[in-house]
DNA sequence: GCGACAG
DNA sequence: ATCTTGTCGC
């Protein structure tokens, strides 16, 4: 598995994460409808934390367009690089999910985010930010609905509702399991809303969250127990001097 | 000022 | 996110 290093520079306190987030904004690209469901290949990301041991794992695992079987799998693990605050997530897990992607051979055609990408306070969550930093195609798909409001999808799978800020549609509640709990889809980079919402239909077959977040979820708790070994084992041997 | 709040 | 046991159901 690879490290993670948490980059120069990167933000240190709220008021310069914010302050980042406004100036990466701006490179957002929402003006491509983005690549069809089957077409590319998938990366799902996720991050699993022990912060009593400041230790965090991060695991992209790629999927076969048309088969959704894995096609290829990466780790990272390194220190947490920044708390946890409502609208800032992205500076908390991004360190680990950029070296973890970096160690594929090769990048997918596009990253599916567990969390927000224009459903943000300031429209620049989790997957705008991994999509503008790699570049690639990416969308955000939360188990919940933050802040936003949104009436009840119809029962069926496949059935939607607008996730509303107010009058502005930021994003999608979409109902992957027939009447179960739906999942919150929003775009992040160079994907439109209709296609991050097919792609997020193709990747629930079998189950509510998407198969990539799914996959990813699993390996990087698999990491972090490997990273953490096994318990009991002792913090940081410190060398004697007698 | 208070409460809510992706993971 | 993480702490946590059993349990109901496909």
């Amino acid at each position: 598995m690879a490290t993670a290093e948490i980059p120069e520079g990167w933000p240190a306190t709220e008021r310069e994460a914010r302050a980042a987030q406004d100036a990466l904004r701006t490179r957002v690209v929402r003006d491509e409808a983005g690549p069809p469901p089957g077409t590319v290949r998938v990366a799902g990301v996720d991050v699993a934390y022990d912060d009593e041991r400041d230790v965090v794992a991060a695991a992209a695992v790629v999927l076969d367009a048309a088969t959704l079987e894995v096609v290829e799998e990466a780790t990272a693990v390194g220190r947490v690089a920044f708390p946890y605050v409502p609208g800032l997530l992205a500076f908390r897990e991004l360190p680990a999910v950029l070296a973890a992607l970096d160690a594929l051979a090769r990048p997918p055609g596009l990253i599916v985010c567990d969390g927000y990408g224009l459903a943000h306070p300031r429209r620049f969550g989790l997957a705008s930010h991994l999509g503008v930093l790699t570049g690639l195609p990416a969308i955000g798909v939360a188990k919940n609905p933050f802040t936003f409001a949104h009436a009840a999808p119809a029962a069926p799978r496949g059935s939607a509702s607008a996730l509303l800020d107010g009058g502005e549609e930021v994003g999608r509640a979409l109902r992957t399991r027939d009447a179960v709990k739906p999942v919150f889809v929003s775009v992040g980079h160079r994907v439109d809303l209709d296609n991050a919402c097919a792609h997020t239909l193709a990747l629930t077959p079998a189950h509510r969250l998407p198969e990539t977040t799914r996959k990813a979820d699993a390996l990087c708790r698999a990491a972090l127990r490997e990273a953490l070994g096994p318990p009991g084992a002792q913090p940081s041997p410190r060398p004697s001097a007698r």
